[in-house]
DNA sequence: CCTATGATGATTGTGAGA
DNA sequence: TCTCACAATCATCATAGG
């Protein structure tokens, strides 16, 4: 790893990327360089809950002073733009949105110039490591919230498509070194035809997708693919423009395949796993419905992105890591680390579902892991003696992994999309909680 | 009870053009 | 700076049929 500006540059004509990503990455680089001589080099200070406070565990009074806190951020109006990783200066403190790069690749993508330096807060070095993840375009100030929770890390905001054949816009707030990063191998191919090639096949000309949109949890119904091919049946060859245009709104929306003549269809459960990272039949079996699948998968990470954030960890845990694991799902997380060659000694994994936690043991027991799988049905049960007794048992977590339920916050839910105050939403709450109980009795013992 | 299906918009951001 | 058209989006609910 380690590329000259001249060897980036060349590996990114090689790709037919756009300039714009070195432009973005130089920009980046001069913003990390210009550091101010003293502080802290975020050029800000505010307020942030202190939530170490002796022995008290939680819960209650700590829950309650969490919203009073959230709301008086919310009234305040203190935001900061971060998203063009500009350091501003104290004039600059305005009510400035959060704002997502462009383009949405994070600190860097593989083979390409990354940034591989930044100056965390001191709140936000570990032990442990942690690693939080939810989607990219939740409602306003949501992200500036989470970041402030968070230490004041800035999210790194990453769309998958960059990894996979699927677009999937997520943001990921970590404490995780940026240095030589690798991504899993081998790298997936990024386009629709490439990944699905019976496709190729029936793929009209007039269609000019080559990468899908965000696999979510629905699929398309028999009878509007049915539509479709009656609308195409009906139309000229190629089809009216508005014919045309009918059939890629709804390819777009449902994201259809073409798998014949005038045929139009969802992805099968396979194809999302393969999509998403995870090995075939990952979630198949079990007892499982065809549309639980596709619930449990379109909730999932994107397995190879997360990897290659986590593939650092590699070289400074040669002896494999105990994870804390919340909002586990099918286990995107356990799968990523275990596709790097991590092993994984312990595993305590929150999950609320049944069946998923089913399909994360059956994973465990078919990949014949040697460590500890413990897993647990609601993150209330983490308190603080819990965490306790298991940190003195195990030694410690060294990364607390999860991301928390985007219900709320996703632009798909017509009825419930509270922002994070939602019913499934605050749960982030209990993530801040239990990180920062770790952090807490992980201080004290060491 | 379990499963699949169809109906149900709003909130963001963006880019062109006035 | 403003409007306006366009695009994307880890979903929820009631209901029918097994």
């Amino acid at each position: 790893m380690g590329f000259s500006p001249e060897e980036a540059a060349a590996a990114i004509d090689r790709c037919g990327v756009d300039s714009s990503v070195l432009e973005l990455a130089d920009s980046i680089h001069a913003a990390q360089m210009a550091e101010e001589p003293d502080g802290t080099g975020w050029g800000y200070s505010r307020p942030r809950f202190e939530a170490a406070e002796g022995s008290s565990y939680c819960s209650a009074r700590k829950k309650r002073r969490l919203m009073e806190e959230k709301r008086r951020l919310k009234r305040s109006c203190l935001s900061q733009r971060r998203g063009d990783y500009v350091k501003r200066s104290s004039m600059d403190f305005e009510d400035a949105p959060m704002v997502i790069p462009k383009p949405m690749i994070g600190f860097g993508l593989p083979y390409e110039k990354c940034i591989t330096r930044r100056t965390l807060p001191e709140a936000a070095i570990g032990p442990p490591y942690f690693y939080y993840e939810n989607v990219a375009l939740a409602p306003k100030g949501v992200w500036d919230t989470i970041s402030r929770f968070l230490y004041d890390i800035e999210p790194e905001f990453v769309d998958s498509k960059h990894f996979c054949a699927a677009a999937r816009k997520r943001a990921y707030i970590h404490n995780l070194p940026l240095e030589n990063r690798f991504p899993l191998l081998p790298i997936p191919a990024k386009t629709i035809q490439e990944v699905l090639p019976v496709t190729k096949r029936w793929w009209p000309k007039w269609d000019h997708r080559t990468q899908l949109n965000c696999l979510q949890t629905c699929i398309a119904s028999a009878k509007l693919t049915d539509r479709i091919r009656m609308a195409l049946e009906n139309s000229s060859d190629p089809p009216t423009p508005r014919v045309q245009e009918y059939v890629l709104a709804e390819c777009r929306k449902w994201n259809l395949v073409w798998v014949g003549h005038h045929k139009l269809a969802p992805l099968e459960p396979d194809e999302v796993e393969m999509l998403l990272g995870f090995p075939n039949n990952h979630t198949r079996g079990g007892g499982i419905s065809r549309t639980d699948r596709y619930k449990s998968l379109g909730n999932s990470f994107q397995v190879d992105t997360v990897a290659y954030h986590l593939s650092v960890l590699k070289r400074m845990f040669p002896n494999g890591i105990n994870l804390l694991s919340l909002f586990s799902g099918i286990g995107g997380a356990e799968v990523a680390i275990q596709k790097l060659g991590i092993n994984l000694n312990l595993v305590v994994s929150v999950e609320k579902s049944k069946i998923n936690r089913n399909i994360v043991r059956s994973w465990w027991e078919e990949t014949r892991q040697k460590g500890d799988l413990i897993d647990l049905d609601d993150v209330q049960q983490l308190n603080g003696d819990r965490l306790e007794s298991l940190i003195k048992r195990y030694g410690g977590f060294d990364l607390v992994i999860g991301g928390s339920p985007c219900n709320n916050l996703a632009g798909s839910n017509r009825h419930t999309r509270d922002g994070l105050e939602g019913q499934h939403s605050s749960l982030f709450y209990d993530y801040f909680r239990i990180l920062d109980l770790v952090k807490c009795i992980m201080g004290q013992s060491s």
